[in-house]
DNA sequence: CTAAATGCAAACCATTTGCAACGGA
DNA sequence: TCCGTTGCAAATGGTTTGCATTTAG
């Protein structure tokens, strides 16, 4: 009886009432996906696939990011740079991110006030929100520190 | 003498202090902008230039878009679909979007209570904001209404 | 056996850049 | 004159698609 991960599950149900297949590509891409951290971009998905196996292509890694993010296992997010970067979504509370726009830094924070406030802003135009996205663009404090050690 | 509006007078000292040229083209593209509405993508400020003048390319469009961002006379703000837009920046007050999903409208707001948190929050990581962007995405109270007469 | 999946290459699309001709200052 | 500007075409970069081959069910 084989053992599966509350995601695997997932993903093997999502596949099968789509009428998708489960193949060997799909698995790894997932796995090394679950064991990922941080916010990924495809190429980089990609990078950490081909180690497990180099001939997985680009392709497939894109395609099964928009399999997993319509399963709700990866949360789709642009952070300013031109790509998509993917997010663990199951089992992970919802948060917003600060930006770097020195470094790239990325700082997560949630506030329930801002939740709340979104809620009845949209509640005030009969607007059915589905998802959002809050980006506070700045400099990190250690980039701070860095332009004015630079400085003298 | 001249007569000049406050922002075809800070765009000409931008120029000037920047060490750039008053060309027609770059006055003609402002020009249009500020008649404009809403939120234009490139290539919509583009069509409109256009039609008081075929000539002008699509790059100096671009490239003037650059410079009005600069300036503070344009935001830059990315909307979902793949391309910038810009909207008025001076002399307009900040504010954030509602965005439908199904037919793209776009719905203004803004909040002091979400503007005030994430000073806040910005302020507790030692993180210096420049900007920001909140986008919330769903489906607007017409296409809610479409949806549900469409089903009968 | 059949429809879906794969992976390569090519297409796409918004944006940016190289460059020769042009035009303000 | 000199150096920035223009506008075309070509390059770029992330993403998506066409298609012949392979594979799961």
């Amino acid at each position: 009886m084989e053992k599966l991960t509350d995601e695997k599950e997932i993903f093997i149900d999502h596949l099968r009432s789509a009428g998708f297949k489960r193949t060997s590509q799909r698995e790894l891409i997932l796995d090394v996906f679950l064991k990922s951290e941080g916010h990924l971009s495809a190429e980089d998905l990609y990078q950490l696939v081909k180690v497990e196996d180099p001939n997985v292509g680009f392709t497939t890694v894109y395609r099964t990011l928009k399999l997993l993010s319509e399963c709700g296992l990866a949360r789709e997010e642009r952070l300013g740079d031109g790509r998509k970067r993917y997010e663990h979504k199951y089992n992970h509370e919802h948060h917003d991110h600060l930006i770097c726009t020195d470094c790239g830094n990325l700082i997560e924070f949630f506030s329930e006030v801002i939740e709340k406030k979104q809620d009845e802003i949209a509640a005030h135009f009969h607007f059915l929100p589905t998802h959002h996205s809050l980006r506070i663009f700045g400099i990190c404090s250690d980039c701070q520190i860095r332009r004015k050690t630079a400085g003298r």
